[in-house]
DNA sequence: AGGGCTTGTTTAGTATTTTTAACACTCCTA
DNA sequence: TAGGAGTGTTAAAAATACTAAACAAGCCCT
């Protein structure tokens, strides 16, 4: 019933990937994948599971659709980003705060030398990132880890969570949260 | 590969419905609800959105809150980010991929010398970022500019976007995009 | 023009889902 | 105690998803 080729094949070709190549990494055959796009076939839950996988969406994602919206300028220059923390310990500068209907929150976060969240709760959200400069130990839930320029994190913002600065000098983060709870 | 079984189940009592029940008001059989919730089989789109319809629920809603019980790790390694991109022109290095049920994807973007994505849309999303090093031309609409470290930006993906990298050598961009529907 | 690659589609066969029908069980009630 | 009406599970066929292989069309070579 509902038509999911036509969304398929417009993710499909956006990523710029031929029905073989698709094929290919999910595993399922491009006969499937052509029957799937022009609506042919229902296909499982388990193989729509794959194919999404290997599009880098989810279940989800793909099903979700969302209202209209407004004109409005998408850019933020580095001296417009508006602080919403605090600069002396720890800052965090979001993207987006003229956005009519902002659904996610990206922050570019800096941490002085030493500058610590303390344990943290939220509701129901989610939180990635990447470590930009200097280094950051990341502690969710029970496990701690420290984490470089380069390496990442996506995490439940349920979970207990704490960001601390550990290393000699300023850190930096970009980070992502949804639903935007500030 | 997802569990769903349990979930439906739940919604099922939660009604006070009979297999038998659910089975008349869906049009589907009382045998293959069983075997649905007890994961003995994978069903297809087309009769899971019956079954949800006959619960009052839609494929959305039901993925939205499919609890995320599994075990994971929130540590993405700059190493273990997964390439869901082409590394020769364009690399998109996706943070967050084990995570059980994602609604935003955080990319790591590595631009080339001269590495253009052409005009693309999308359905209905949201897309911030900020570039982290080299220069980047990001067209929105009608609208154009260059960004560049620690530049930001922040718009609808239904609007044509192009992101051009106008810097001699790499650029890098670090993004968030919700629904991960990229 | 003709090969050799790619792309997406179709067809015939296999595997899986889905149905129909029977089984086993509990809870009532006569 | 026996029977009916309810529940969820299992075992057969039937229908459908899925695969493997062949087909057709387009593009780039020389």
């Amino acid at each position: 019933m509902p038509k999911i080729g036509d969304k398929l094949r417009e993710l499909r070709r956006r990523r710029d990937l031929s029905g073989r190549e698709l094929a290919l990494r999910s595993g399922i055959s491009h006969a499937a994948i052509s029957l799937i796009e022009r609506d042919h076939m229902s296909p499982s839950i388990d193989t729509l599971t794959a194919i999404l996988d290997a599009l880098g969406t989810t279940l989800t994602g793909f099903f979700m659709d969302l209202p209209s919206r407004l004109p409005y300028t998408p850019f933020y220059g580095a001296s417009e980003l508006v602080e919403i923390g605090k600069p002396q310990a720890i800052s965090y500068r979001m993207i987006g705060m003229n956005h009519p209907n902002r659904q996610l929150l990206m922050l570019h976060e800096t941490y002085t030398e030493g500058a610590d969240t303390g344990l943290a709760f939220t509701h129901t959200a989610q939180e990635a990132g990447m470590v930009t400069r200097g280094a950051i130990e990341l502690t969710v839930g029970s496990e701690c880890r420290v984490l470089h320029s380069g390496d990442g994190y996506y995490f439940d913002s349920r979970l207990p969570h704490r960001f601390r600065n550990v290393a000699p000098g300023k850190s930096e983060i970009l980070s992502a949260i949804t639903p935007p709870t500030y």
